[in-house]
DNA sequence: CAGTGGTCTAGACCACGTG
DNA sequence: ACGTGGTCTAGACCACTGC
């Protein structure tokens, strides 16, 4: 028997007269969320999803129309609708944006992983949106290029939410697509604070280069499915003939 | 009498079936890049738009729903669409992302402009696609926050582009807006190069810092319709309880 | 109140990927 | 060949703006 949902038709008197297709949205948008439909997975198709709510087709179009823009899914003419699915291919593409000079988007490697769990400090705590009492896991690393050191990182994520993380034998170069997988936290966006500082003893040291050397630093929030803060970052970037991509539309 | 447009149907034997909504996008770009409609005049409604091309209601929809997503044209349902204008204080939202870590978005002063002419150099030829003999026209200024120095901006457009800009009696806070007003050149996005560098000796005492201070260096250049190259920057900041924002989706 | 853009429907056909 | 998403049509009604 096929599932029939209730949604709020314009006529309706409550005044309450959200568009179809955007409560068929917010539907569909809590259907990948909550994994019912799962990463790489094709969702219903576009007939299945008029006929489940009751509406044309031309609204249930429109609806995954809205996931589409929002990078929930990926439509494929002839083939289906997709749940996006993170890989470290894509990941790198979308949010890795170092750049050399002469040879396209850098492909780091990484060195030295840590992974500890602790009680979030201040700055984790406002960043993350967490309660006095919440703690965290760190992945701290080094990320290389063409085999030698060129970003410090310093990875803080909610224990609440990556729970098992800190166990993980090795960390991989992308995390999004392991957060995604292992964890069922879609990364949708960032939001990165850049400035300049000096480089101090320690991270010249690791970086190979001389104390007071500018450096960029990065602070950045990865925000989940319904803007939930879920990962916060620092990088410490030594970039020669190298930058740091950034675009304004 | 009424303008008819011919257009490829789907049905044509050319195997140039390009779809017609994105046909008529493209007619319709041309008419604001020629100056046909000007910024922040309506452009024909919708029913109008329809029966000048010969189709559908639904397909001239979609055509402007294109223009929309690029942010050529603003709708404004009841009103009208209307061709997007610059304005001095959309233009600092969506271009200029300094923000003080207290306070939201830096407002910031404007001192010292300078503004030349001369012979494109090597950097600016390639980054503005231009030809040997080319020249620029390169505007030079200070800008403030809270009145006192904290960017050095070098900005290079090119002469061909900007007859008159060089006479201008004073240079405004923005300039896309500018640029859109007095010289038809409507800039879409930018795309941003960033790196830490030391202050030189020239910079820091422009900005009142101690030589060797890290400050963060953005190379900039905009796009206007077309993807044409219209403008390169060099800005050099002194962040100080201060950020650079990048978002990336 | 007339006219604008926004939502919704139903149906037709096309282009494409898969089996 | 079939089923998918993509394009296009025609018509109805809603929500909003401006006269």
């Amino acid at each position: 028997m096929p599932l029939r949902v209730e949604l709020m038709r314009q006529g309706g008197q409550t005044g309450n007269s959200r568009p179809l297709y955007l409560q068929i949205r917010d539907k569909l948008i809590e259907r990948i969320r909550s994994w019912q439909w799962r990463p790489g997975e094709p969702i219903p198709t576009e007939p299945k999803l008029a006929e489940q709510y009751g509406v044309g087709h031309g609204t249930a179009r429109q609806a995954v129309g809205e996931l589409e823009n929002e990078k929930l899914v990926v439509r494929i003419q002839g083939a289906g609708t997709f749940v996006f699915q993170h890989t470290p291919k894509n990941v790198m593409s979308r949010f890795f944006s170092f750049f050399d000079t002469a040879h396209g988007r850098i492909k780091p490697g990484s060195r030295r992983a840590t992974v500890v769990v602790a009680k979030a400090n201040a700055q984790e705590r406002r960043e993350l949106d967490l309660d006095a009492r919440a703690r965290v896991i760190r992945i701290n690393r080094v990320r290389t290029r063409r085999d030698r050191p060129f970003m410090i990182e310093a990875i803080s994520v909610p224990e609440s939410l990556f729970r098992g993380l800190a166990d993980s034998e090795d960390i991989p170069d992308t995390l999004y697509d392991l957060y995604q997988r292992s964890h069922r936290i879609h990364v949708l966006r960032t939001e990165d604070h850049v400035t300049a500082v000096a480089a101090d003893r320690a991270a010249a040291r690791t970086l190979g280069v001389r104390t007071g050397m500018p450096l960029l630093k990065i602070e950045s929030v990865a925000f989940a499915i319904g803007d939930e803060r879920v990962e916060f970052r620092v990088s410490l970037c030594h970039l020669d003939k190298a930058y740091y991509l950034a675009q304004h539309k």
